[in-house]
DNA sequence: CCGCTTCTTGACAACGTTGACAAGCGTGGC
DNA sequence: GCCACGCTTGTCAACGTTGTCAAGAAGCGG
């Protein structure tokens, strides 16, 4: 700055007054300024503002999602992206892998970069230690999954709604054994859609079953090996609820492998691309990702504009696509 | 930090040797501050510590990608994750959607804050513009396309072998009249991978007919209609080349349509999840998204680090995985 | 022509931190 | 008993920028 001001011969100040377009800036003068800028391509240092700046912001966010890669956040990454970009505010981004150790040290990281407001989609069961973060001025807000002794906002799907949706439309078909498939129950989303499908299973009095209910199925192979299992029992299930994406997969893998891809029926949660040139194409619950990045990334702009009214959690809602996987009747 | 140091009762450079792990502190003080820092949860404001070091690193880089929501950028986004975070790394990420005008306006912020690095997906035909940032000492290495006008490491796939070898594979079945379907040719990897095609028709003295060779497919929709086009003339194509993903998908959607999937061999660029689950399963030309991002970022880390031996090109292999669509005969 | 306001411009401190350097103190050799 | 040395600790300036305030110039009414 200060060779920009040596170059356009005004003082520095006036080489801030114009890059920050803050007026009562003689035409002329603003003129050599602004060709001093090009001549020697100067950025202002964002670091150094945000240090000197009264309002301390860095227009910088923090998103913390479970694995970039997977297309659920990918789609809410994107979302945010697209709501941050035009307020001209990068992202940070960054998986967690369910580790609740990394949920902190990533969050300390970009605390200590003093980012204005953080996204996150906890991977531990307590984010009370965000509580100095919070006091400090920082914005939170969670998606896809609550905050646990943290009071902050969060956007989830109706996990739950969603899944006794599921499993009402595969008993309408007949359907009286129906199986539930998930990953680990202290994942707060497998553990809303767990009580879903209890609660609709409850309700419509189908006889409960507890070796029906599998748990901890992480990858796609695990729960191919758990369809595999439940379907070679001499009371197999007439048909399946996937409660997660990967699940859904495997399930089809195993499915089609024993030949049963028309016989036994299957919903699963979460709708995931191609689902509909399968043969049977698959019916799913369908999550809208992009929703909830939007809404997440609206409501934490709406908090670092100074919005301190009580935490609210906003739902948005799932949808039954019927593909046909779904409507297959019992045997 | 003052705080701390008041608090510790000692001076504040004091508490900056103890956070920094500068050595040369009683361990007596050396607890004291600790607590202090524990008690007031001091963070370190990573913000005047790079203005005032002398090394000038923020401990950023930048990714700038086609979209984060689409699985081969979603991939590389992860890959370069896991390189950066062991090493106290943040990453900034953004998508450009094929606009040269975004690229310029992205790179810029991540100039002006100072990223230490940049890894770029080019969506423009020139990168000239990123001269200033070079020699400012950012570091640069462009990953999937090269780029244009600029002395930078590039991470490539072997995008011209890739769909020669597939083009070779169908035409092994027998396929004399093979149809190509691409995004615009502007984009370097869509040039390339048409580069191939020619390239093997030629080799295989195929007849050339450009009527079967279609540019400017966006999205699977446009592939789609494409598909069915060429389908419907009176000489159709007995096999389809499809260069990018969305396009196999658009294609494989108007075959399924058209009922022809069994009949006209398919074989795509790029790999895409549950391909080897549908109908025929679909014989691609995959790349290695995690092993580009992963190299990319090494580079771009030993480029930090200091290397200055002259800019390489890197080329990471595609590999043809043929399941059943590209093995169809011609009829 | 004076005093007043308004507009433009600059001087200077401050943001939170680290680098350069110096002061203080104890230790050991002569 | 003195000096040199090393170790610990502190003082101060500087990083690049913006906020505060004051000085100077210009315009205007009386």
């Amino acid at each position: 700055m200060r060779d920009v001001a040596q170059r356009a011969d005004v003082s520095f100040k006036t080489v801030s007054r114009v890059v920050n377009d803050e007026g009562g800036v003689s035409p002329q003068l603003e003129r050599r300024v602004r060709r001093a800028v090009e001549e020697l391509d100067f950025r202002p240092n964002v670091g150094a503002r945000t240090l000197r700046r009264s309002d301390r912001r860095t227009s910088s966010i923090g998103l913390l999602l479970e694995d970039v890669s997977n297309p659920f956040s990918a789609a809410v990454q994107r979302a945010v992206e697209d709501e941050a970009v035009p307020r001209g505010v990068v992202v940070f981004s960054a998986s967690l892998d369910e580790d609740p150790a990394r949920e902190r040290a990533l969050a300390r990281q970009f605390g200590a970069r003093h980012a204005d407001g953080l996204l996150l989609a906890p991977a531990g069961d307590d984010q009370s230690y965000l509580a100095a973060e919070l006091r400090a001025g920082t914005a939170i807000v969670c998606l896809d999954r609550e905050a646990h002794n943290l009071p902050v906002d969060s956007v989830l799907s109706t996990n739950a709604i969603g899944a006794a949706e599921a499993v009402r439309h595969l008993a309408a078909a007949g359907h009286r054994r129906i199986a539930f498939l998930g990953d680990r129950r202290t994942i707060p989303t497998a553990g809303q859609r767990f009580a879903g499908y209890r609660d609709a299973t409850d309700v419509l009095g189908l006889p409960a079953d507890p070796s029906l209910e599998v748990h901890d199925l992480r990858t796609s192979a695990d729960a191919d090996g758990a369809v595999t299992a439940l379907l070679g029992r001499p009371d197999p299930p007439t048909a399946l609820f996937t409660a997660q994406n990967l699940v859904t997969i495997g399930a089809v893998r195993a499915l089609r492998r024993l030949g049963l891809e028309q016989v036994v029926a299957l919903a699963g949660f979460d709708d995931f691309l191609l689902a509909d040139l399968l043969s049977p194409a698959v019916t799913v619950v369908a999550q809208d990702p992009a929703a909830i990045g939007r809404i997440a990334a609206r409501r934490l702009f709406a908090r670092i504009d100074g919005d301190t009214s009580p935490p609210q959690m906003r739902l948005v809602p799932t949808a039954l696509i019927r593909r046909g996987s779904g409507e297959i009747p019992p045997s």
